[in-house]
DNA sequence: AGGGGTTACTTAAACGTTTAAGTAGTTTTA
DNA sequence: TAAAACTACTTAAACGTTTAAGTAACCCCT
């Protein structure tokens, strides 16, 4: 592998006139320029990050971790929002070091060796906590991330996330609208940030039509198709068991789905449903899932945007973006069919 | 961050000293060793591994890219594949870089790029194609890497693979001996190599039991669930339809189901239906899906193990591995049920 | 004509490690 | 008892870049 020394040998110039015409940092002649560029291409040059990353302290690598609490291999979350990093990344000559871990002490090392070793420049943060350890950690290194989610607490940091409270609301007001009453909610993990910004789009539907908030209603799910199957067993063994329920999360209502269909019961005649993210999977089950969308792509894109310009010192312009979802309506839901 | 200098100077010894310690590559004495770890504790000194990259000529970075051509976004491959490569990796004290790619070129860009930057100290590749240019490319440059899949020239590297032909060939031996007698087969994309393997499964299969080969029963799919919904659609189409399909992929058999569906034909009364992976829809479709399983997790797995021991010149003790699948009968098969 | 400014370079230090080679001091060996 | 062989270090070069500081040549003023 040619080094800078070799193109400085065969342009008959220093090694720094080399650096110079490489990055644009220095004044050099157009001859000497174009005999740097020939040597260049003559020795077929690439330089060597390593020794870059050496001096300019900097990895030009990204760092996601994938945590214990959001991977579950069925949930397609990961492969487009991965790529969105990627890709983006890319883009600005970024790589992405994606890690996983098995439980939170396992987590909690893995953030501490990445920027201990200083691997990565920067993080990117997926689905944020109520107490978040690793938010703190980063704040409190100093260390630059931008999170997909907000935070629960009075932290600041950069993020997009998504208006779930908005969401679930326009969601259980389409329930209502359609006549039902008795809206059922199964939620997700309690840890998560997301959580309790639907459940309170769910009151907040509720309210606005003056409709009693029976707590029982409201079940603890989780995020996998079996939390949501054992949640929608709990709604339906009530004596007055929900017309309708809002999920969590796409896979909770499938799971729900299939609960509801192994008691003989069908969607949407009996229950009509509705989840949350518009994972693949939605047209692929019968009924079609009605869902609140968000684009994961969109969004990684956007967290590595606002991740780069936090490390080029550029000015960000939005700190805290907020997109709503966008309520699409299949079968399960009942009501007015939009095919899609 | 204090540097291995701060840590001489705190332990009054040399900074080859330090090394030496850090290292277990020198004579040091055991009280020289304890103070200079007791620096080390005191400092928070952690040795930088750009410095050591830029020295040791490797990067502790392992590469892995996803391919236009197999990235589905609803494929939950890649989320245990991907956990896989991370974990093991991380044993090892290595960190997984993942990029995607859009195109051919962009894919053939990314490969150079990594390997001429020396961003990563070998390659994982999954799912090998026909006529493969990074396989080439790599072979050619030299670059260590381990594949997902065999090769299907001559060309000699080494890989786990799973054993497509006699996986294929015990599920169509199942719905032989379950009285079918007109079976089809929906195929991967043509360029991969293991629908080669399955191909010749079917076919054997189809021999050993002196049924006839009719090539209108083997259809084109791809990847995707709307590949089969197109592919069944075909099947359906004839005049004499098959009353079992084998499909070379669950997200194709799912496409399959709803087509039979859609047709108000019922699976598996009218035609049975198996999948190969075993993703985790299997279980969500109505009737679940029985299928022809791959651990993609153990898979990962074993990849980097040969890896690590390429890279680390360690006697590679089995260079080409065969892994058998295992056939998991579900509901969609007819036949005798057993619950998973 | 001498000082100041610009242009187009070069020199050499620095980034944080590893490691070959050197150097005392002590112990073993013949 | 002098040479040889350890032991426990230190010195300094090297890895491949970037970049501050230096320098020589030239042009422009006044």
């Amino acid at each position: 592998m040619p080094t800078i020394k070799d193109v400085a040998r065969l342009a008959n110039v220093s090694t720094a006139t080399v650096s110079y015409v490489l990055n644009n940092s220095g004044p050099v002649s157009e001859a000497t320029r174009a005999r740097v560029l020939a040597a260049v291409e003559e020795l077929g040059y690439r330089p060597s990050i390593i020794a870059r990353s050496l001096k300019g302290k900097h990895t030009h690598m990204l760092g996601f971790v994938l945590s214990p609490y959001a991977r579950q291999p069925q949930d397609p979350f990961f492969n487009e929002f991965i790529a969105a990093l990627a890709d983006t990344a890319a883009g600005f000559n970024y790589h992405v070091a994606v890690t996983t871990t098995a439980d939170l002490a396992s987590e909690r090392k893995t953030y501490k060796d990445m920027v201990e070793d200083r691997r990565v420049d920067g993080f990117i943060i997926a689905d944020t906590r109520l107490d978040d350890e690793r938010l703190a950690y980063l704040i409190a290194a100093g260390f630059p991330f931008v999170a997909f989610g907000r935070p629960a607490n009075e932290l600041i940091f950069p993020y997009v996330d998504v208006d779930g409270y908005t969401g679930v609301k326009q969601a259980v007001q389409y329930l209502i609208d359609l006549g039902h009453r008795r809206i059922g909610l199964i939620e997700l993990s309690p840890t998560l940030v997301c959580r309790m910004h639907r459940r309170q789009g769910y009151e907040a539907a509720l309210q606005e039509n003056d409709l009693p908030l029976d707590s029982e209603l409201i079940v603890a799910g989780g995020l996998t198709e079996e939390d949501g199957y054992r949640a929608m067993g709990k709604l339906l063994d009530l004596v007055q068991p929900p017309t309708a329920v809002m999920a969590g999360n796409d896979l909770m209502a499938v799971g729900a789905m299939n609960a509801i269909h192994d008691r003989g019961l069908s969607v949407p005649d009996d229950v009509a449903l509705i989840g949350f993210d518009d994972i693949p999977l939605t047209t692929y089950v019968r009924p079609t899932l009605s869902t609140l969308r968000q684009d994961f792509y969109d969004i990684g894109e956007r967290v590595v945007r606002m991740l780069m310009a936090l490390l080029h010192d550029e000015e960000l312009t939005e700190t805290q973006v907020i997109l709503e979802p966008t309520l699409i309506i299949r079968e399960s839901s009942g009501g007015a069919l939009i095919k899609d």
